[in-house]
DNA sequence: CGCTCTAAGATTGTAGACAATCAGACGAGC
DNA sequence: GCTCGTCTGATTGTCTACAATCTTAGAGCG
Protein backbone atom coordinates (compact mmCIF):
# COMPACT_ATOMS: atom_id res chain seq x y z
CA UNK A 1 0.00 0.00 0.00
CA UNK A 2 0.94 3.38 -0.56
CA UNK A 3 1.52 4.22 2.55
CA UNK A 4 -0.70 7.62 3.53
CA UNK A 5 1.81 9.73 4.36
CA UNK A 6 3.03 9.53 0.98
CA UNK A 7 5.40 12.48 0.01
CA UNK A 8 4.37 14.59 -2.84
CA UNK A 9 6.97 13.66 -5.88
CA UNK A 10 9.42 15.83 -6.83
CA UNK A 11 11.14 18.50 -5.04
CA UNK A 12 9.62 21.76 -5.89
CA UNK A 13 12.87 24.54 -7.26
CA UNK A 14 11.51 27.25 -4.89
CA UNK A 15 10.91 27.36 -1.10
CA UNK A 16 7.58 25.77 -0.65
CA UNK A 17 4.92 27.15 1.76
CA UNK A 18 5.40 25.09 5.00
CA UNK A 19 2.40 23.07 6.31
CA UNK A 20 2.71 20.42 8.47
CA UNK A 21 0.55 18.06 9.00
CA UNK A 22 -2.41 19.27 11.24
CA UNK A 23 -3.88 16.35 14.08
CA UNK A 24 -6.93 15.86 12.19
CA UNK A 25 -4.48 14.53 9.20
CA UNK A 26 -2.50 12.34 11.22
CA UNK A 27 -5.79 10.81 13.30
CA UNK A 28 -7.33 10.17 9.57
CA UNK A 29 -3.91 8.85 8.17
CA UNK A 30 -3.74 6.21 12.10
CA UNK A 31 -7.21 5.69 11.05
CA UNK A 32 -6.87 4.88 7.49
CA UNK A 33 -3.91 2.39 8.04
CA UNK A 34 -5.86 0.77 10.97
CA UNK A 35 -8.85 -0.35 8.85
CA UNK A 36 -6.51 -1.31 5.82
CA UNK A 37 -4.26 -3.33 8.33
CA UNK A 38 -7.34 -5.12 9.91
CA UNK A 39 -6.74 -3.58 13.51
CA UNK A 40 -9.70 -2.11 13.15
CA UNK A 41 -12.23 -4.54 12.31
CA UNK A 42 -14.57 -3.92 9.93
CA UNK A 43 -17.95 -3.48 10.97
CA UNK A 44 -16.72 -2.37 14.22
CA UNK A 45 -17.82 0.17 16.23
CA UNK A 46 -15.18 2.87 16.63
CA UNK A 47 -15.45 4.11 20.40
CA UNK A 48 -14.63 7.58 20.11
CA UNK A 49 -14.03 8.09 23.79
CA UNK A 50 -11.80 5.30 23.71
CA UNK A 51 -10.19 5.48 20.63
CA UNK A 52 -8.88 8.88 21.28
CA UNK A 53 -7.90 8.36 24.44
CA UNK A 54 -5.65 5.61 22.76
CA UNK A 55 -4.32 7.96 20.38
CA UNK A 56 -3.33 10.29 22.65
CA UNK A 57 -5.86 13.14 21.45
CA UNK A 58 -9.15 14.82 22.22
CA UNK A 59 -12.38 13.91 21.12
CA UNK A 60 -13.00 17.05 19.28
CA UNK A 61 -10.22 16.35 16.02
CA UNK A 62 -10.77 12.47 16.10
CA UNK A 63 -14.54 13.45 15.29
CA UNK A 64 -12.97 15.60 13.09
CA UNK A 65 -10.87 13.16 11.04
CA UNK A 66 -13.37 10.39 11.57
CA UNK A 67 -15.81 12.54 9.37
CA UNK A 68 -13.29 12.76 6.43
CA UNK A 69 -13.24 8.62 6.51
CA UNK A 70 -16.91 9.10 6.76
CA UNK A 71 -17.07 10.77 3.26
CA UNK A 72 -14.54 8.86 2.02
CA UNK A 73 -16.98 5.93 2.52
CA UNK A 74 -14.55 4.17 5.10
CA UNK A 75 -16.35 4.90 7.86
CA UNK A 76 -20.08 5.02 8.44
CA UNK A 77 -21.62 7.55 11.10
CA UNK A 78 -24.90 6.63 12.35
CA UNK A 79 -26.77 9.80 14.59
CA UNK A 80 -27.13 8.42 17.77
CA UNK A 81 -25.44 5.45 17.51
CA UNK A 82 -21.89 6.61 16.60
CA UNK A 83 -19.01 5.87 14.08
CA UNK A 84 -18.50 1.94 12.96
CA UNK A 85 -16.02 0.40 9.91
CA UNK A 86 -17.63 0.06 6.76
CA UNK A 87 -18.74 -3.17 5.62
CA UNK A 88 -19.06 -4.53 1.80
CA UNK A 89 -20.69 -7.40 1.35
CA UNK A 90 -20.48 -10.19 -1.37
CA UNK A 91 -23.69 -7.91 -3.16
CA UNK A 92 -21.05 -4.88 -3.74
CA UNK A 93 -18.07 -6.86 -4.69
CA UNK A 94 -19.03 -6.38 -8.66
CA UNK A 95 -20.17 -3.09 -8.40
CA UNK A 96 -16.57 -1.98 -6.54
CA UNK A 97 -14.77 -3.76 -8.92
CA UNK A 98 -16.62 -2.05 -12.10
CA UNK A 99 -15.89 1.42 -10.62
CA UNK A 100 -11.71 0.20 -9.98
CA UNK A 101 -12.03 -1.64 -13.14
CA UNK A 102 -12.87 1.78 -15.32
CA UNK A 103 -10.80 4.06 -13.08
CA UNK A 104 -7.53 1.25 -13.57
CA UNK A 105 -7.86 1.02 -17.24
CA UNK A 106 -8.48 4.11 -17.80
CA UNK A 107 -5.41 5.40 -15.71
CA UNK A 108 -3.37 2.49 -17.36
CA UNK A 109 -4.71 4.00 -21.16
CA UNK A 110 -3.47 7.54 -20.32
CA UNK A 111 -0.24 6.33 -18.40
CA UNK A 112 0.33 4.26 -22.02
CA UNK A 113 -0.05 8.05 -24.05
CA UNK A 114 1.11 10.31 -21.36
CA UNK A 115 3.67 8.91 -18.62
CA UNK A 116 7.56 9.55 -18.73
CA UNK A 117 10.23 7.29 -18.08
CA UNK A 118 9.93 7.91 -14.41
CA UNK A 119 6.45 6.73 -13.59
CA UNK A 120 7.18 4.09 -16.04
CA UNK A 121 9.97 3.01 -13.83
CA UNK A 122 7.72 3.43 -10.68
CA UNK A 123 5.45 0.65 -11.68
CA UNK A 124 8.54 -1.99 -12.63
CA UNK A 125 9.74 -0.85 -8.91
CA UNK A 126 6.28 -1.28 -7.72
CA UNK A 127 6.10 -4.94 -9.19
CA UNK A 128 9.88 -5.69 -8.13
CA UNK A 129 8.60 -5.14 -4.70
CA UNK A 130 5.71 -7.64 -4.74
CA UNK A 131 8.49 -10.09 -6.17
CA UNK A 132 10.15 -9.62 -2.80
CA UNK A 133 6.88 -9.91 -1.52
CA UNK A 134 6.64 -13.08 -2.79
CA UNK A 135 9.11 -15.11 -1.93
CA UNK A 136 7.45 -14.01 1.89
CA UNK A 137 4.40 -16.70 1.26
CA UNK A 138 2.80 -14.06 3.45
CA UNK A 139 -0.31 -13.35 2.04
CA UNK A 140 -1.10 -9.87 3.49
CA UNK A 141 2.64 -8.62 2.64
CA UNK A 142 1.85 -10.33 -1.35
CA UNK A 143 -1.88 -8.09 -0.80
CA UNK A 144 -0.30 -5.16 0.00
CA UNK A 145 2.34 -5.68 -2.68
CA UNK A 146 0.10 -6.33 -5.10
CA UNK A 147 -2.07 -3.50 -4.74
CA UNK A 148 0.65 -1.20 -4.67
CA UNK A 149 1.72 -2.09 -8.40
CA UNK A 150 -1.98 -1.38 -9.63
CA UNK A 151 -1.82 1.63 -7.26
CA UNK A 152 1.47 3.06 -8.93
CA UNK A 153 -0.01 2.30 -12.32
CA UNK A 154 -3.00 4.97 -11.90
CA UNK A 155 -0.51 7.43 -9.59
CA UNK A 156 1.26 6.85 -13.20
CA UNK A 157 -1.61 8.50 -15.34
CA UNK A 158 -0.93 11.84 -13.63
CA UNK A 159 -4.39 12.24 -13.01
CA UNK A 160 -5.32 13.59 -9.71
CA UNK A 161 -8.81 12.57 -9.44
CA UNK A 162 -8.03 8.96 -10.75
CA UNK A 163 -5.56 8.63 -7.93
CA UNK A 164 -7.85 9.92 -5.16
CA UNK A 165 -10.33 7.33 -5.87
CA UNK A 166 -7.55 4.70 -6.23
CA UNK A 167 -6.50 5.26 -3.05
CA UNK A 168 -9.79 4.96 -1.60
CA UNK A 169 -10.48 1.83 -3.39
CA UNK A 170 -7.77 -0.01 -2.43
CA UNK A 171 -8.59 0.60 1.31
CA UNK A 172 -12.29 -0.51 0.22
CA UNK A 173 -11.15 -3.58 -1.40
CA UNK A 174 -9.32 -4.35 1.48
CA UNK A 175 -12.50 -3.91 3.59
CA UNK A 176 -14.48 -5.90 1.02
CA UNK A 177 -11.66 -8.86 1.57
CA UNK A 178 -12.29 -8.58 5.52
CA UNK A 179 -15.80 -8.54 4.88
CA UNK A 180 -16.68 -11.44 2.90
CA UNK A 181 -14.17 -13.73 3.80
CA UNK A 182 -12.47 -15.03 7.58
CA UNK A 183 -9.41 -15.95 5.72
CA UNK A 184 -7.19 -13.29 3.13
CA UNK A 185 -6.31 -14.96 0.47
CA UNK A 186 -3.92 -14.36 -2.57
CA UNK A 187 -2.91 -15.79 -5.49
CA UNK A 188 0.37 -17.64 -5.00
CA UNK A 189 1.86 -16.50 -8.58
CA UNK A 190 0.91 -12.62 -7.94
CA UNK A 191 4.28 -11.42 -9.44
CA UNK A 192 3.96 -13.57 -12.16
CA UNK A 193 0.41 -12.55 -13.06
CA UNK A 194 1.07 -9.29 -12.71
CA UNK A 195 4.47 -9.21 -14.83
CA UNK A 196 1.83 -8.48 -18.16
CA UNK A 197 0.72 -5.75 -16.23
CA UNK A 198 4.17 -3.40 -16.36
CA UNK A 199 5.35 -5.33 -19.43
CA UNK A 200 3.02 -4.00 -21.68
CA UNK A 201 3.05 -0.29 -20.20
CA UNK A 202 6.41 -0.42 -21.00
CA UNK A 203 6.05 -1.84 -24.41
CA UNK A 204 2.96 1.19 -24.35
CA UNK A 205 0.76 -1.12 -25.67
CA UNK A 206 -2.78 0.26 -24.55
CA UNK A 207 -4.97 -2.51 -25.67
CA UNK A 208 -2.60 -5.77 -24.30
CA UNK A 209 -3.01 -3.84 -20.61
CA UNK A 210 -6.48 -2.95 -20.56
CA UNK A 211 -6.83 -6.88 -21.34
CA UNK A 212 -4.07 -8.03 -18.54
CA UNK A 213 -5.96 -5.53 -15.60
CA UNK A 214 -9.78 -6.62 -16.38
CA UNK A 215 -8.03 -10.17 -16.30
CA UNK A 216 -6.45 -9.56 -13.10
CA UNK A 217 -9.44 -7.82 -11.89
CA UNK A 218 -12.03 -10.72 -12.89
CA UNK A 219 -9.91 -13.47 -11.21
CA UNK A 220 -9.73 -11.17 -7.96
CA UNK A 221 -13.31 -11.23 -8.21
CA UNK A 222 -13.83 -14.74 -9.38
CA UNK A 223 -11.45 -15.25 -5.84
CA UNK A 224 -13.85 -13.37 -3.67
CA UNK A 225 -17.36 -14.42 -4.50
CA UNK A 226 -16.53 -18.15 -5.64
CA UNK A 227 -12.96 -19.18 -3.73
CA UNK A 228 -14.16 -22.39 -4.71
CA UNK A 229 -13.60 -21.84 -8.66
CA UNK A 230 -11.11 -19.66 -8.70
CA UNK A 231 -8.87 -22.58 -9.87
CA UNK A 232 -5.63 -21.35 -9.21
CA UNK A 233 -3.09 -21.83 -6.03
CA UNK A 234 -3.45 -19.11 -3.42
CA UNK A 235 -2.31 -18.13 0.04
CA UNK A 236 -4.50 -17.97 2.26
CA UNK A 237 -3.84 -15.87 5.77
CA UNK A 238 -6.53 -15.83 8.84
CA UNK A 239 -8.22 -12.21 8.86
CA UNK A 240 -5.52 -10.16 11.05
CA UNK A 241 -6.40 -9.78 14.22
CA UNK A 242 -8.04 -6.72 15.78
CA UNK A 243 -5.26 -4.68 17.91
CA UNK A 244 -6.04 -4.19 21.29
CA UNK A 245 -5.41 -0.70 20.91
CA UNK A 246 -3.95 1.75 18.63
CA UNK A 247 -0.80 3.48 20.08
CA UNK A 248 -0.38 7.22 20.97
CA UNK A 249 0.14 9.89 17.63
CA UNK A 250 3.31 11.45 17.86
CA UNK A 251 2.16 14.67 17.84
CA UNK B 1 -28.31 19.60 -9.52
CA UNK B 2 -29.21 16.64 -7.92
CA UNK B 3 -29.91 18.56 -4.44
CA UNK B 4 -27.51 17.06 -2.25
CA UNK B 5 -30.85 15.65 -0.08
CA UNK B 6 -31.63 13.40 -3.27
CA UNK B 7 -33.58 10.43 -1.57
CA UNK B 8 -32.42 6.47 -1.72
CA UNK B 9 -34.91 5.47 -4.85
CA UNK B 10 -37.43 2.97 -4.51
CA UNK B 11 -39.26 1.82 -1.17
CA UNK B 12 -37.68 -1.30 0.74
CA UNK B 13 -40.32 -4.14 0.67
CA UNK B 14 -39.31 -4.42 4.60
CA UNK B 15 -39.13 -1.52 7.15
CA UNK B 16 -35.89 0.13 7.21
CA UNK B 17 -34.32 1.89 10.15
CA UNK B 18 -35.16 5.36 10.31
CA UNK B 19 -32.17 7.61 10.65
CA UNK B 20 -32.52 11.60 10.60
CA UNK B 21 -29.94 13.56 9.06
CA UNK B 22 -27.00 14.55 11.54
CA UNK B 23 -26.15 17.93 12.43
CA UNK B 24 -23.42 17.48 10.70
CA UNK B 25 -25.17 15.90 7.81
CA UNK B 26 -27.32 19.29 7.24
CA UNK B 27 -23.95 21.80 7.38
CA UNK B 28 -22.45 19.09 5.03
CA UNK B 29 -25.28 19.84 2.26
CA UNK B 30 -25.56 23.61 3.39
CA UNK B 31 -22.01 24.55 2.48
CA UNK B 32 -21.69 21.64 -0.55
CA UNK B 33 -24.79 23.60 -1.95
CA UNK B 34 -23.54 26.91 -0.91
CA UNK B 35 -20.51 26.18 -3.07
CA UNK B 36 -22.30 24.74 -5.93
CA UNK B 37 -24.01 28.12 -6.09
CA UNK B 38 -21.61 30.26 -5.59
CA UNK B 39 -22.77 31.71 -2.31
CA UNK B 40 -19.56 30.92 -1.13
CA UNK B 41 -17.06 32.36 -3.70
CA UNK B 42 -13.97 30.13 -4.50
CA UNK B 43 -11.31 30.56 -2.86
CA UNK B 44 -13.22 32.35 -0.20
CA UNK B 45 -11.68 31.75 3.49
CA UNK B 46 -14.85 29.74 5.43
CA UNK B 47 -14.96 31.72 8.99
CA UNK B 48 -15.96 29.50 10.76
CA UNK B 49 -16.52 30.83 14.09
CA UNK B 50 -18.94 33.65 11.86
CA UNK B 51 -20.59 30.69 9.60
CA UNK B 52 -21.24 28.44 12.40
CA UNK B 53 -23.03 31.93 13.95
CA UNK B 54 -24.79 32.42 10.44
CA UNK B 55 -26.26 28.58 10.41
CA UNK B 56 -27.43 28.77 14.37
CA UNK B 57 -24.36 25.90 15.29
CA UNK B 58 -22.37 25.42 17.00
CA UNK B 59 -18.20 25.36 15.94
CA UNK B 60 -17.85 21.37 16.33
CA UNK B 61 -20.44 20.00 13.93
CA UNK B 62 -19.70 22.82 11.91
CA UNK B 63 -15.62 21.80 11.77
CA UNK B 64 -16.60 18.47 11.55
CA UNK B 65 -18.90 19.38 8.60
CA UNK B 66 -16.33 21.03 6.72
CA UNK B 67 -13.56 18.15 7.06
CA UNK B 68 -16.37 15.99 5.16
CA UNK B 69 -16.18 18.36 2.08
CA UNK B 70 -12.26 18.31 2.30
CA UNK B 71 -12.46 15.03 1.93
CA UNK B 72 -14.45 15.62 -0.79
CA UNK B 73 -12.26 18.11 -2.35
CA UNK B 74 -14.21 21.04 -2.31
CA UNK B 75 -13.03 22.92 0.80
CA UNK B 76 -8.97 23.26 2.00
CA UNK B 77 -8.00 22.89 5.38
CA UNK B 78 -4.75 24.29 6.30
CA UNK B 79 -3.21 24.18 9.62
CA UNK B 80 -3.71 27.59 11.78
CA UNK B 81 -5.18 29.28 8.58
CA UNK B 82 -8.43 27.48 8.17
CA UNK B 83 -10.79 26.77 5.73
CA UNK B 84 -11.30 28.03 2.07
CA UNK B 85 -13.43 27.08 -0.79
CA UNK B 86 -11.30 25.34 -2.97
CA UNK B 87 -10.16 26.73 -6.34
CA UNK B 88 -9.64 24.44 -9.37
CA UNK B 89 -7.26 26.85 -12.44
CA UNK B 90 -6.74 26.27 -16.02
CA UNK B 91 -3.91 24.09 -15.44
CA UNK B 92 -6.85 21.52 -14.15
CA UNK B 93 -9.49 21.98 -16.12
CA UNK B 94 -7.74 18.51 -18.97
CA UNK B 95 -7.12 16.60 -16.02
CA UNK B 96 -10.68 17.43 -14.41
CA UNK B 97 -12.73 16.61 -17.38
CA UNK B 98 -10.38 13.72 -18.48
CA UNK B 99 -11.35 12.19 -14.77
CA UNK B 100 -15.13 13.58 -15.68
CA UNK B 101 -15.04 11.43 -19.18
CA UNK B 102 -14.22 8.50 -17.14
CA UNK B 103 -17.02 8.05 -15.07
CA UNK B 104 -19.51 9.36 -17.99
CA UNK B 105 -18.72 7.04 -20.50
CA UNK B 106 -17.73 4.20 -18.39
CA UNK B 107 -21.16 4.68 -16.34
CA UNK B 108 -23.36 4.84 -19.87
CA UNK B 109 -21.55 2.04 -21.13
CA UNK B 110 -23.05 0.28 -17.94
CA UNK B 111 -26.12 1.85 -18.39
CA UNK B 112 -26.70 1.12 -22.20
CA UNK B 113 -26.11 -2.85 -20.84
CA UNK B 114 -27.67 -3.16 -17.94
CA UNK B 115 -30.13 0.13 -17.02
CA UNK B 116 -33.59 -0.62 -16.63
CA UNK B 117 -36.67 1.69 -18.15
CA UNK B 118 -37.43 3.55 -15.39
CA UNK B 119 -33.79 4.68 -14.93
CA UNK B 120 -33.64 5.72 -18.77
CA UNK B 121 -36.58 7.14 -18.12
CA UNK B 122 -35.09 9.48 -15.46
CA UNK B 123 -32.24 10.83 -17.71
CA UNK B 124 -35.09 11.38 -20.36
CA UNK B 125 -37.44 13.66 -17.55
CA UNK B 126 -33.88 15.25 -16.74
CA UNK B 127 -33.31 16.15 -20.55
CA UNK B 128 -37.21 17.73 -20.51
CA UNK B 129 -36.33 19.89 -17.57
CA UNK B 130 -33.36 21.04 -19.58
CA UNK B 131 -35.99 22.26 -22.19
CA UNK B 132 -37.45 23.95 -20.14
CA UNK B 133 -34.94 25.71 -18.40
CA UNK B 134 -33.62 26.28 -22.04
CA UNK B 135 -36.67 28.47 -22.26
CA UNK B 136 -35.42 30.85 -19.46
CA UNK B 137 -32.76 31.90 -20.98
CA UNK B 138 -30.90 32.00 -17.16
CA UNK B 139 -27.46 30.17 -17.61
CA UNK B 140 -27.55 29.37 -13.95
CA UNK B 141 -30.47 27.56 -14.58
CA UNK B 142 -29.84 26.23 -17.97
CA UNK B 143 -26.26 24.77 -16.56
CA UNK B 144 -28.00 23.46 -13.22
CA UNK B 145 -30.34 21.40 -15.53
CA UNK B 146 -27.44 20.07 -17.84
CA UNK B 147 -25.24 18.76 -15.11
CA UNK B 148 -28.15 17.54 -14.11
CA UNK B 149 -28.87 15.70 -17.23
CA UNK B 150 -25.14 13.90 -16.99
CA UNK B 151 -25.92 13.33 -13.59
CA UNK B 152 -28.69 11.15 -14.17
CA UNK B 153 -27.25 9.33 -17.12
CA UNK B 154 -23.98 8.56 -14.34
CA UNK B 155 -27.44 7.14 -11.36
CA UNK B 156 -28.49 5.00 -14.59
CA UNK B 157 -25.33 3.40 -14.47
CA UNK B 158 -26.79 1.80 -10.87
CA UNK B 159 -23.04 1.93 -9.45
CA UNK B 160 -22.55 4.16 -6.23
CA UNK B 161 -18.86 4.56 -6.67
CA UNK B 162 -19.34 6.06 -9.87
CA UNK B 163 -22.28 7.79 -9.00
CA UNK B 164 -20.53 8.92 -5.83
CA UNK B 165 -17.53 10.46 -7.54
CA UNK B 166 -20.01 12.48 -10.07
CA UNK B 167 -21.96 14.14 -7.25
CA UNK B 168 -18.49 15.66 -6.09
CA UNK B 169 -17.63 15.80 -9.78
CA UNK B 170 -20.27 18.24 -10.33
CA UNK B 171 -19.65 20.48 -7.37
CA UNK B 172 -16.01 20.78 -8.72
CA UNK B 173 -16.87 21.51 -12.36
CA UNK B 174 -18.62 24.41 -10.66
CA UNK B 175 -15.64 25.33 -8.80
CA UNK B 176 -13.86 25.54 -11.92
CA UNK B 177 -16.05 27.27 -14.20
CA UNK B 178 -15.96 29.64 -10.94
CA UNK B 179 -12.57 29.98 -10.79
CA UNK B 180 -11.26 30.61 -14.45
CA UNK B 181 -14.22 32.91 -15.10
CA UNK B 182 -16.37 36.11 -14.25
CA UNK B 183 -18.98 34.76 -16.30
CA UNK B 184 -20.81 31.62 -16.16
CA UNK B 185 -21.59 30.41 -19.39
CA UNK B 186 -23.48 28.00 -21.08
CA UNK B 187 -24.23 26.73 -24.72
CA UNK B 188 -27.41 28.66 -26.08
CA UNK B 189 -28.23 25.46 -26.97
CA UNK B 190 -27.93 23.39 -24.71
CA UNK B 191 -31.06 21.13 -24.73
CA UNK B 192 -30.25 20.33 -28.24
CA UNK B 193 -27.03 19.66 -28.13
CA UNK B 194 -27.38 17.25 -24.88
CA UNK B 195 -30.36 15.52 -27.15
CA UNK B 196 -28.22 12.99 -28.27
CA UNK B 197 -26.83 11.80 -24.91
CA UNK B 198 -30.85 10.96 -24.34
CA UNK B 199 -31.57 9.04 -27.75
CA UNK B 200 -28.39 7.00 -27.85
CA UNK B 201 -28.92 6.02 -24.37
CA UNK B 202 -32.74 4.85 -25.60
CA UNK B 203 -31.85 3.51 -28.37
CA UNK B 204 -29.12 1.34 -26.25
CA UNK B 205 -26.25 2.63 -28.71
CA UNK B 206 -23.33 2.43 -26.45
CA UNK B 207 -20.94 3.71 -28.86
CA UNK B 208 -23.08 5.97 -30.04
CA UNK B 209 -23.31 7.19 -26.31
CA UNK B 210 -19.58 7.55 -25.63
CA UNK B 211 -19.28 9.65 -28.73
CA UNK B 212 -21.87 12.01 -28.01
CA UNK B 213 -20.68 12.09 -24.25
CA UNK B 214 -16.64 12.90 -24.95
CA UNK B 215 -17.91 15.85 -27.87
CA UNK B 216 -19.74 17.41 -25.35
CA UNK B 217 -17.63 17.14 -23.02
CA UNK B 218 -14.88 18.28 -25.43
CA UNK B 219 -16.62 21.31 -26.30
CA UNK B 220 -17.20 21.98 -22.71
CA UNK B 221 -13.54 22.46 -22.15
CA UNK B 222 -13.27 23.97 -25.35
CA UNK B 223 -15.40 27.05 -23.65
CA UNK B 224 -13.33 26.94 -20.50
CA UNK B 225 -9.94 27.46 -21.55
CA UNK B 226 -10.68 29.21 -24.86
CA UNK B 227 -14.00 31.01 -25.01
CA UNK B 228 -13.26 32.78 -27.77
CA UNK B 229 -12.64 29.64 -29.86
CA UNK B 230 -15.81 27.77 -28.89
CA UNK B 231 -17.76 28.50 -32.27
CA UNK B 232 -21.21 28.40 -30.62
CA UNK B 233 -23.67 31.17 -29.71
CA UNK B 234 -23.39 31.15 -25.49
CA UNK B 235 -25.21 32.68 -22.63
CA UNK B 236 -23.46 34.29 -20.55
CA UNK B 237 -24.48 35.62 -16.87
CA UNK B 238 -21.97 37.47 -14.46
CA UNK B 239 -21.09 34.72 -11.84
CA UNK B 240 -23.36 34.93 -9.10
CA UNK B 241 -22.88 37.44 -6.12
CA UNK B 242 -21.47 35.72 -3.00
CA UNK B 243 -24.47 35.84 -0.47
CA UNK B 244 -23.50 38.02 2.52
CA UNK B 245 -24.73 35.60 4.87
CA UNK B 246 -25.81 32.01 4.99
CA UNK B 247 -29.07 31.32 6.35
CA UNK B 248 -29.68 29.52 9.83
CA UNK B 249 -30.70 25.54 9.43
CA UNK B 250 -33.60 24.28 10.70
CA UNK B 251 -32.79 21.66 12.88
C1' DC C 1 8.39 57.44 2.42
C1' DG C 2 9.35 52.75 3.26
C1' DC C 3 10.49 49.15 6.25
C1' DT C 4 10.46 46.74 10.59
C1' DC C 5 8.71 45.64 14.93
C1' DT C 6 5.24 45.28 18.37
C1' DA C 7 0.78 44.98 20.18
C1' DA C 8 -3.97 44.04 19.82
C1' DG C 9 -7.67 41.68 17.92
C1' DA C 10 -9.32 37.75 15.31
C1' DT C 11 -9.24 33.10 14.47
C1' DT C 12 -8.02 28.39 14.93
C1' DG C 13 -7.37 24.08 17.51
C1' DT C 14 -8.34 21.56 21.43
C1' DA C 15 -10.02 20.22 26.00
C1' DG C 16 -13.51 19.60 29.14
C1' DA C 17 -18.29 19.87 30.68
C1' DC C 18 -23.05 18.96 30.19
C1' DA C 19 -27.38 17.39 28.13
C1' DA C 20 -29.48 13.95 25.32
C1' DT C 21 -29.69 9.39 23.74
C1' DC C 22 -28.67 4.62 23.53
C1' DA C 23 -27.74 -0.04 25.24
C1' DG C 24 -27.90 -3.50 28.52
C1' DA C 25 -29.27 -5.57 32.77
C1' DC C 26 -32.60 -6.60 36.11
C1' DG C 27 -37.05 -7.18 38.10
C1' DA C 28 -42.04 -7.63 37.87
C1' DG C 29 -46.08 -9.37 35.83
C1' DC C 30 -48.51 -12.52 32.92
C1' DG D 1 -40.39 -18.74 30.35
C1' DC D 2 -41.24 -14.58 27.96
C1' DT D 3 -42.18 -9.75 27.52
C1' DC D 4 -42.22 -5.21 29.05
C1' DG D 5 -40.81 -1.45 31.85
C1' DT D 6 -37.40 0.89 34.50
C1' DC D 7 -32.99 2.12 35.89
C1' DT D 8 -28.15 2.74 35.36
C1' DG D 9 -24.04 3.32 33.00
C1' DA D 10 -21.86 4.32 28.62
C1' DT D 11 -21.62 7.00 24.70
C1' DT D 12 -22.71 10.57 21.55
C1' DG D 13 -23.45 15.35 20.17
C1' DT D 14 -22.84 19.95 21.19
C1' DC D 15 -21.35 23.95 23.58
C1' DT D 16 -18.10 26.87 25.86
C1' DA D 17 -13.72 28.28 27.45
C1' DC D 18 -8.89 28.73 26.98
C1' DA D 19 -4.34 28.51 24.85
C1' DA D 20 -1.82 29.03 20.66
C1' DT D 21 -1.29 31.12 16.36
C1' DC D 22 -2.17 34.28 12.73
C1' DT D 23 -3.22 38.81 10.78
C1' DT D 24 -3.42 43.57 10.67
C1' DA D 25 -2.66 48.16 12.06
C1' DG D 26 0.05 51.59 14.09
C1' DA D 27 4.30 53.52 15.76
C1' DG D 28 9.07 54.36 15.36
C1' DC D 29 13.33 54.65 12.90
C1' DG D 30 16.38 55.30 9.04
Amino acid sequence: MPSTGRPAPGAAPALSPVTRPSTVDLITAELRNAIYSGALRVGSPIREVEMAGQLGVSRGPFREAAQRLVSEGLVVATPGRGLSVRTIGKDRIRPLYAARTVVETSAARIAVAEAGDEQVASVRAAHDALVRADATHDALQVGAADLNVHWALVAASGNPWLLRWMTTLIVEVRIASFTVSEEYVVRKDAAESHAPLVERLEARDADGLDAAIRANLDDAVTRLLTPEAAGVETLEEPRPLPAPRLDPIDL
